[in-house]
DNA sequence: TATTTTACCTGAGGGC
DNA sequence: TGCCCTCAGGTAAAAT
């Protein structure tokens, strides 16, 4: 599942080929990867079509590329979403949503191809604004700007701009399992199911505490940790488990073989060798140590 | 206002 | 072999 160090690698990797890049010709070959556009289909090819891309940034989970004005393609990847480079006239992809023909300065000719087989992610076209803060708006550009569909969202934990005395004073006003906050993309962003869980473990919180209840030494492990896992994963290339996540190469990351908690119900915690459980959350789960996350 | 629940979606895998 | 059911979960809208 993407969340933060996969959009990371995928941004990475999109950035020497789009940056520079002229749009030649675009094909929206499913609606439903546009559910963020206030247009449709036609209204996306034809504003993009002559376009020349300038950058590819990231905030959080969301991804964008600035055009040569004021507006950006916005992408998220949603559950399953993937964004692949290949050359032009490649064969579709076996979910293949959107097609971006571009001519790189550089690289010449290559499409940018959107796939995303359960269609949670998706693409837009939106308008750039200035940021609250005045800092830049995200990962991969100085630009002092964001796209209005991402300017609710909180800057991620490895965010250099990324405020944590606005992240302690939400934490505590928040009568909610500190798991939901760690969810919330309003108060942090970036950290998924998997990563919440991981670092949770990491920091021996109980995903279950109330965030206004943990003491501050405790808020320090557990945003150290947060930072630790996403910075780890981002190292290995971030977590696939399937085919379902994947870089613009269409390689998958390694970073599973490195979970301690996630998915590993049953097995023994890594630190006390107490069998991991898994219980409901939320309309998913979640895997912790009940020896050494315990619930206060 | 703050918090919780639901809709959206497809394919893999288990049970029978 | 094939059918039905459950599960996976990010975001935003709707409900409480």
């Amino acid at each position: 599942m993407p969340e933060l160090p996969e959009v990371e690698v995928v941004r990475a990797g999109l950035e020497p080929a789009v940056t520079g890049a002229r749009v030649l010709g675009v094909e929206v070959l499913d609606e439903r990867a546009l559910t963020r556009h206030s247009g449709g289909g036609e209204d996306f090819e034809r504003r993009l079509a002559g376009r020349t891309l300038i950058a590819a940034v990231r905030r959080g989970k969301f991804l964008w590329l600035p055009l040569d004005d004021d507006d950006a393609v916005v992408g998220h990847l949603g559950m399953s979403g993937q964004l692949l480079l290949r050359e032009p006239g490649a064969p579709r992809e076996r979910h293949e949503r959107v097609r971006i023909e571009l001519a790189h300065p550089v690289h010449g000719e290559l499409a940018v191809v959107f796939a995303d087989q359960r269609t949670f992610g998706s693409l837009a076209i939106d308008v750039l604004v200035p940021t609250g803060d005045g800092a830049a708006g995200g990962a991969g550009s100085s630009a002092a700007s964001v796209p209005t569909q991402v300017a609710h969202i909180a800057r991620d934990p490895v965010d250099p701009a990324f405020d944590e005395a606005r992240f302690r004073t939400a934490l505590g006003r928040k009568h909610v399992q500190v798991k939901r906050v760690l969810l919330d993309q309003t108060v942090i962003s970036g950290i998924g199911n998997i990563y919440a869980d991981e670092a949770l473990w990491a920091a021996r919180i109980h995903p279950e505490t109330f965030a206004d209840a943990l003491p501050s030494r405790a808020v320090n492990r557990m945003l150290a940790e947060v930072r630790a896992v996403l910075e780890r994963a981002l190292a290995e290339g971030g977590t696939s488990f399937d085919a379902q996540y994947v870089n613009v190469n269409g390689q998958a990351g390694y970073f599973a073989r490195s979970l301690q908690a996630y998915g590993r119900t049953g097995q023994p915690c890594p630190r006390c060798g107490t069998p991991l459980v898994r219980v409901s959350f939320t309309n998913r789960s979640s895997h912790f140590c009940p020896r050494c996350q315990r619930r206060r």
